[in-house]
DNA sequence: TAGATTGTTAATCGATTAACAATC
DNA sequence: TAGATTGTTAATCGATTAACAATC
């Protein structure tokens, strides 16, 4: 994937919905397909679709359209997903407890291993593999443990002291779910998942519909 | 708001942001900004700033600015956050009562009055203000509740079925968590939160740095 | 008034769609 | 081979940025 440094982040971010239908799709025992009728099902154009996919790689058959298992599994390559992770997730209230329990993202690869919480009451709890360590061991584990991911479910406050002290401690991708922005070094990913902004923008069409 | 209809989604979906920077700015105590300094904090353009903001109306000042106090009520009310909703999940699962408790929409106005599920196990369960309701008492609840907004927070096996009884017995705002697009009537709005995309997504850029 | 900054038009950039030669 | 459909180039569309007259 050495070239994927100029591929615009709309593209990419359409990748995992097409990992979705073609997913679908195999469960259906649908095995070969052609852009234009994935297009029709996911409500692209499949100009759209033949573009996309070029962009890493010619998946496709003149004449024929798409494997349906083979495009899956590159797809699935491309975004990372023939390996497994390890996250952590700090924060350990009712978000980071839902999100620990979200067996979609277990079965997906991405293995909650720890939870971390700053409230003493929360200490010793067990969801599923991960137990919730009190805050202040975040850099101890981390410097014991390999960690991929970590999940920020803390409230707004905590987001960026939390955030500088996983990163000081070595993180490099962070999934923020709180309700603000972070600050990071560059070399840091962050992914954003500002729940409020989708319930506001909901809010706006409901009104102006 | 009568010319919201040729406003871009781009735009619209920038604008919980501008809010959510604007509520900051007032905590500062900051009542007066530009379209450079608000760029530079939100890491937009001037232009952009401005071209945003023309959409929905005149709000700076030449030569001034924008008094960020009102600027932020204008946005608030465009949102349609100066009013009252009344929200019900279905799916009382680990998301849905993650959502359930989950004060920051409550502070904003949007208040669960009840929940959703078909497990007999947890009919009953009062999380807030909402009690879990038996899933078959759906459409009898939205006959006699006025309901501005159904969160969808099942299995993406269930999502289609409740969908259906939702919108047949009225909803016409969906805010939609399962992991698979719904299909709804036209006169229906679906906001969707797929976090598997988003964290396919940062699988993906974790993996091609 | 002079300086600052908006609102808005024009220019540029990027993303989507259309077209078509290549080829299975 | 003929038909179908890709991969890719060209055309269009839309979004962002730049520029500047209007004006506080």
């Amino acid at each position: 994937m050495e070239k994927a440094n100029n591929i615009s982040m709309v593209s990419i971010r359409r990748l995992p919905k097409y990992y979705r239908y073609l997913e679908e799709l195999m469960d259906r025992d649908v095995s070969k397909i052609s852009s234009k009728e994935l297009g029709s099902i996911m409500g692209f154009t499949a100009s759209q679709i033949r573009q996309d996919l070029n962009n890493f790689g010619g998946f496709g058959q003149q004449g024929y359209g798409y494997n349906v298992k083979e495009l899956h599994d590159a797809i699935g390559k491309i975004l990372g997903l023939d390996k497994e992770y390890k996250v952590i997730i700090i924060g350990a209230g009712n978000l980071g407890q839902a999100l620990a329990n979200y067996n979609n993202f277990g079965k997906a690869g991405f293995k909650c291993i720890a939870m971390f919480d700053k409230n003493p009451k929360m200490i010793g709890l067990k969801i599923r593999d991960a137990e919730v360590i009190d805050s202040d061991r975040l850099c101890s584990f981390l410097r014991e443990n390999h960690v991929d991911i970590a999940i920020i479910a803390t409230n707004a406050e905590a987001a960026q002291e939390v955030t500088q002290n996983a990163t000081g401690c070595g993180v490099k991708t962070i999934w923020n779910f709180t309700n603000t922005d972070i600050e990071v070094p560059e070399d840091v990913i962050v992914e954003n998942v500002h729940l409020i902004e989708s319930l506001f923008t909901l809010s706006f069409l409901m009104n102006n519909r």
